[in-house]
DNA sequence: CATTTGGTTTGGTATGTTCTGAACCAATTG
DNA sequence: CAATTGGTTCAGAACATACCAAACCAAATG
């Protein structure tokens, strides 16, 4: 499982495996927090690689961490709102894909290309969904702001 | 233009720089096809790596090609229902993300992790987007088909 | 102040990707 | 049938990446 959700995880966030590994362990067990150690055991991998993905998340917002009173030792956990987050990343591809989408059709007017008036119909269906997914995720993202 | 819309579907469709290029090309000038030199100079891109990029969008069916009578030479198009194609992909990362997410749920559910109970509410809204999102995908890919 | 703990930084290696030139091939042309 | 055309295949060069081991460092401990 953690294995398949990392995958996932690679190439929606462009992150080296491991990071993602890391990232997918914690959403999945979701104690209250993993040690350093804890997180090379599991996933079997150096110090330092284990250091350089965790800086990574952290410097990504992905994951966050605690100390405990008396401990040195840092306790890594998911970001509380990684669902969001994911969301956010989604509605950002979509909103890239829309601004593309228009400057391709920009470009194409003003170079008086066929195709473009040939596919206005197309074109208005593409853009209609995009908008309809702005909007969708939009909504949903303020849903979630309202819960927490 | 190209190297924009290029870089664009490089993390779209996980496909080598130049092969997205040539794509980019295709779609914008929208000319009744280009030959496989036109392709060299324009990429400035040796022959042997042109032919294996466009063998690959040619297997994907991004690109097809067609000959003129008495001339041996393919002249190369972008797919006619590239939007849709587009769209289709994004469709499937929608349904992707959404069946991973459903095997989160059951994978922490039978866990009896606690963050499952507690975010409930939060799942939901997920959970409505996800189905919101692949219905709007379905619409929209039936309307594309209606028109075509 | 020497040692241990909890990491970070550095240098290097193994692996994979992308592109290239050169050899090659099949079909057409002279 | 020799030469040209339109491409394909192969071997390798150049580059990027993901990881590791070892040296290092700062803070706490004995």
């Amino acid at each position: 499982m953690i294995e398949v959700l990392g995958l996932h995880f690679e190439s929606l966030y462009q992150m080296p495996p491991l990071a993602t590994r890391i990232y997918a362990l914690l959403i999945l067990t979701d104690s209250e927090g993993h040690t350093f150690e804890e997180l090379m055991e599991a996933t079997e991998a150096s110090k330092s690689s284990v250091s350089t993905s965790i800086n990574l998340l952290l410097q990504t917002e992905k994951i966050e961490y605690f100390t405990m009173p008396g401990d040195r030792k840092r306790h890594f956990r998911k970001n509380a709102d990684y669902l969001k987050n994911r969301l956010t990343n989604y509605s950002q591809q979509a909103y890239k894909e829309l601004k593309l989408f228009e400057m391709t059709c920009a470009f194409m007017k003003q170079s008086y290309l066929a195709s473009y008036l040939k596919n206005e119909k197309l074109t208005t269906i593409y853009r209609d969904y995009l908008e309809a997914l702005k909007q969708l995720m939009e909504t949903t993202i303020h849903k979630l702001e309202k819960i927490s």
